[in-house]
DNA sequence: TCTATAATGTGAAAAAAATCACAAAAGAGA
DNA sequence: TCTCTTTTGTGATTTTTTTCACATTATAGA
């Protein structure tokens, strides 16, 4: 079982964006079709789905069924991944009512702020708790991974802190590089980058 | 003026990241810190600064204030790309707060939705109309640039009906993949991909 | 049954990205 | 003033990724 690259699994995800809405429309999926949908080249379509082990039907493509489930499997779907997101903001809220985040492996436990208007409220069925009741939450379920959706200005002091408490991984959603220990893993969402990328195309 | 690639945008946006917060506290940076912060070869960050223009100082580094912005003006910073927001729910909303997004160049001029209960109300000074009104609004401000942030469901309907309105340019922020004509241009923002890349590492 | 073709699967080549290695030089300190 | 060190700048190399090209073959249709 080879590891996929970071560009293979983003393909893969959008391959399977794909399948969810076509797999009850068309039996079969040709590499061509998926291509042309994303813009690449169908034969690295064919490489990636072959990186999964599906094989493909000679003149009638891939099993489109077959293929989403592997794909799923490959990429570790049913694998939980568990957090709590810091920040009761837009952003905060915002992920934390994203249903799909479930489909995919990610469980938001609960949020924290500073906040004493959000403490004690819910969104999404989800509790928000005061920043300060961290160490016990992690002493209590044992998860060590956040998502930073707090204001830039603030991400650096509330990752100290996180740290502090023992947070291990944190997956920062804020415009800022968070100086870290060298055991904690930071992984940078930047939509900035994003659209400056989109930008320069 | 050599075209950066996207690898490199995305980095020089971390750069910038570093040094909003480094450059009213220290004069000089090396290729050294801004490495180890991101976890990156050195020579890279060097090489990728020198794609810039910009010329260090041995044994001191690279001139915080001049680096910062040097990136600024080679990522454009400066220059607009005026969008409308399709879909005022939460991820719309959070995305209408986003107030940084106006120092990177991103105007976010209003929002629409189907929602009546929603038609008439303001993000952030931003006014919330009915999607029925993009034709006028299109014809109207001549901008034809959507952040798409509806539901997965009716991401690829209410793409139809933006691409049928004159829309040129989809930032599409949900977790589906569009069929549009060749000459509109889609760009994927992808949470999922992200999180799977991440879990994968 | 036969044939034409549309699709896969995959080596080879090309392109892009990252890493290595080191000469050069500017500044710090003796 | 001299030496040592730190840091830049950049060729060379390696690795990764993408694209090209084509042999293979299963199926649809005659």
């Amino acid at each position: 079982m080879t590891e996929l690259s970071n560009k293979v699994i983003h393909r893969l995800t959008l391959y399977h964006c794909i399948l969810k809405y076509t797999v009850c429309k068309q039996e079969y999926i040709s590499s061509f079709e998926i291509a042309d949908l994303l813009n690449l080249d169908d034969s690295q379509v064919r490489k990636d789905i072959a990186l999964c082990g599906v094989l493909g039907h000679k003149k009638q493509g891939y099993n489109s069924a077959d293929l989403k489930q592997t794909i799923e499997k490959k990429l570790s779907f049913k694998q939980r991944k568990e957090v709590f997101i810091i920040g009761a903001g837009h952003l905060g809220t915002a992920l934390a009512n994203y249903t799909d985040f479930k489909d995919y492996g990610i469980d938001i436990l609960c949020l924290l702020d500073k906040n004493p208007d959000k403490i004690g409220q819910e969104i999404n069925g989800k509790k928000i708790f005061d920043l300060e009741k961290l160490p016990n939450l992690i002493s209590r379920v044992n998860i060590k991974n956040i998502i930073l959706a707090v204001p830039a200005e603030q991400a650096q002091a509330v990752a100290d802190y996180a740290v502090q408490c023992g947070v291990q991984f944190i997956w920062n959603f804020t415009p800022s590089v968070l100086k870290v220990p060298k055991d904690v893993t930071v992984y940078y969402e930047n939509i900035i980058s994003s659209f400056l990328q989109m930008r320069n195309n």
